[in-house]
DNA sequence: ATCAATAACAGTAATAGTTACTGTTTAGCC
DNA sequence: GGCTAAACAGTAACTATTACTGTTATTGAT
């Protein structure tokens, strides 16, 4: 009785996040499901996925707004998610990460970014 | 000649992300030279910064948009600079990274996301 | 099986972030 | 100083996402 139930268009959606390896962003699930489901709304489609991440079913990779940054030398970051800062991180640049990945793919890598997530030390205390 | 003109708009923008550590967004830059440049407009911040990443004094951290996976595991992801799909890489999630960051930080190190940049095999080939 | 409560829906309006447009200003070459 | 176009301020448009409103439908209880 936690007040959350079965929906088809929930199971839609997740069955169409399961079957695809391509990322996709919420319009792109809407027009997938759509030509087969015609009352289908874009605002379920975001509902969802974002009830699909809350309950751990899905995972997001976006940061909501763009950042910059002048420091143009390749640097990890740290980003809390209490406070929603972002942090430089002095961890050095692994190259041998892009030989690997390299290695695994057959993708012409240029670079990588290095994100960490957690809880900063300014917002650890009030837990 | 190449078209290019010194603006004061474009300096103090370029001082601003110089002399913070915080990763602002576009909208943090207009809030901080506001005050002291009434006249600036946010539209002048946006096209700035853009101009600073296209010539390399800046960097941008973002998904353009949110992007969704099924797959929980924590995993690797690739993203081609030409068609900007993004791909799984097969890379093992390494847990040493986590207690690198944390040992260089403080911070409550949760995960890391680690996503590479390049062009994909199937964008190569037309360069 | 029916019913009541409310989660989830479709459709749409509103908001937020970003880019494009328009007329004006100004850097930089002559 | 005068000319050309880059850059500007201000605003409109656009895109991505969330919130609102009235309706539908899941689910637990009769």
């Amino acid at each position: 009785m936690n007040g959350k139930r079965y929906s088809r268009q929930r199971e839609l959606i997740y069955e169409a996040l399961m079957h695809t390896d391509q990322h996709p962003t919420a319009e792109m699930v809407y027009q997938w499901l759509k030509p087969t489901n015609p009352n289908l709304s874009l605002g379920t489609v975001y509902r969802n996925l974002n009830l699909l991440v809350d309950e751990g079913a899905a995972v997001r990779m976006a940061f909501p707004v763009e950042r910059y940054d002048a420091n143009v030398e390749p640097h990890s970051h740290f980003r809390c998610e209490v406070c929603g800062g972002v942090f430089d991180l002095d961890l050095p640049y692994d190259r041998g990460l892009d030989e690997k990945a390299l290695l695994a793919s057959g993708h012409d890598i240029r670079s990588h970014e290095l994100i960490f997530h957690g809880i900063c030390v300014n917002c650890k205390p009030k837990h």
